[in-house]
This record gives structure tokens, sequence and C-alpha cells, in this order.
DNA sequence: GTATTTGCAAACAATTTGCAGATAT
DNA sequence: ATATCTGCAAATTGTTTGCAAATAC
């Protein structure tokens, strides 16, 4: 699992960088092809995937919906509004201690967790305001 | 969206109580195959998902992988083993006011959330033991 | 020089859809 | 009687893989 610096792999991760919020692979792609329309599918998923696993960005996984992935690489939660399908940050401290709560009377070892919250994104709620 | 009594459907509510553990819709039809082998997948689909709509049963999504549904429809979170791909249930009481910690700053409406814990299960921590 | 990486196309898995015929009410 | 539901096959979506040629080191 050597690294070899590749032009593609610096693509991928300057569009995730300056796409920000999120993205999918597919738009990770469409991201790369204005400029570089050449670099294939295939390779835009490896290297998302490389780079998710040396942590340079960290790959999100919301149930029921393609991957995504993200240039802030710290542990945080995400809201996925129910109108519009948009994954937000949620602001809100990371549980360290969460796993504490559980009675865990089989023996599990409990290595990280994810928390998905559902909702409505401000956009959406103001767009319902405007309904009535 | 009139709900009729149809065969099929009790079928596929029957084969989910009788799995009880997190089945895929897959393993639902696998199941109901062996005595109904004329099913469709695709009505297999359709009433899982009107199952669900109509809370009789609960759809479990987790990140990366098959939708599962779960005979078990109160709130109550799930632990994927990062080495066997199992889902299991966390006996752990469902944190009703976890959103009160957000810092809601963007005005978004919280409705509800999941939680996925990853970790080893009892079985495959076994396993590895064994290996030494 | 050689092992990794790429691009392509094909394979894959899970799920959805269009449609004509069957069926519950 | 008729609107819903089914079965089938094909379509879709997101992702992975096999392989020969290209490329980084």
């Amino acid at each position: 699992m050597i690294k070899r610096n590749t032009i593609q792999c610096s693509l991928v991760l300057n569009a995730v960088n300056k796409l920000k919020n999120h993205a999918s692979a597919d738009e990770v792609y469409a991201c790369i092809t204005n400029d570089y329309p050449n670099i294939s599918r295939a390779t835009v998923y490896r290297n998302l995937d490389k780079l998710a696993k040396t942590g340079q960005i960290k790959k999100i996984e919301i149930p029921g919906e393609a991957e995504r992935f993200d240039h802030l690489t710290h542990n945080h939660y995400h809201i996925k509004c129910l109108q519009c399908g948009q994954i937000f940050d949620v602001d809100m401290p990371y549980q360290e201690n969460i796993e504490n709560q559980i009675i865990n009377k089989h023996g599990f070892l409990f290595i990280g967790h994810e928390i998905i919250f559902s909702g409505i994104c401000p956009a959406c709620l103001k767009e319902t305001e405007l309904l009535h």
C-alpha cells in the first residue's frame, strides 16, 4: 500500500477541499472533469478511498445514499434535511463517553459511533412558511 | 395509499417477524421463496416499504449497506461488527434529549436521530483470542 | 526497472419502475 | 367494477473489478 503522488490523486484532494460540503463521488468527478476531462470515474473512487484511509479526507456514510466525502476530518455529526436531502454539519460536542451509557451485557467491544440527525433545514423551513 | 390484504404482504410481515435479526430484503425474499417460490423480489421490496410506512416493521438504514428490516418497532440503536458485518441491537436508553446539546445557530428543525456504533461482537472477539 | 496507478469497459449489488394481467374489496 | 397489487424484465444508481498500457519513483 505504497503511496505515489499522481496528478489524479491531488486533483481529487483539491476537488474535495474546494467543494467543501460533503461532496459525493459523482460531484467530485464532475468538478474535476471541468479542467481535466479524461479522468476516469474509477480513479476518482479509488483515490477517494485512499485519501480517506490516509486520513486526508473523511468518508461520511449516510444510510440509503451515495457516500460523501468531507474536507473536515475531525469527528462531528450530520443532519439530513428530509425535504431537500442535503447534508449539513451539526454543531454539537462529540460524545466521547456515549458508550458508557450502554448496558453491555454481551461483551461487545465498542470502537466508535455515528449520529445522523434528520430534520428540516432553514431554507426548506422558510420555503414551507411562504406557502401560507 | 389504500391498503389491501394480499397474501404476499402477510408473507413478508411473517418473514420479518420470523427472521427477527435485522433481515435484509434479500433474506426476507429467500425466506419466503422456500414456501412460496413464485413471489417476486419487487413485491417483497414494495411490501417491506409499505409495512415500514404503516409502522408494522422498522426500516433500519445502515450506511454503506443494504437496508434492513426489524420486527422491533420501538426506537433503539445498533452496532455493526467491523469483523463479521452483522448488526446487533444496543441496549441503551433512547436519548430523547440529545438534540438539546446542539448549538442550533442556524435554525434547523430537528426531527429524529439514529446512532450507529461500530465495534467487534463477542463471537468475533472470541475468535480473535483463539488465534493466540 | 518495476510496482503502482490509470482508463476503459464490463460486472456488480441493491433497488426501482413500466406495464399488462391478476386480485381484493 | 375498478383501483390496487403482482410478476416479470428491464432500467437505474452507486460502486467495484480485470486488464493492458502509462507512469512515478
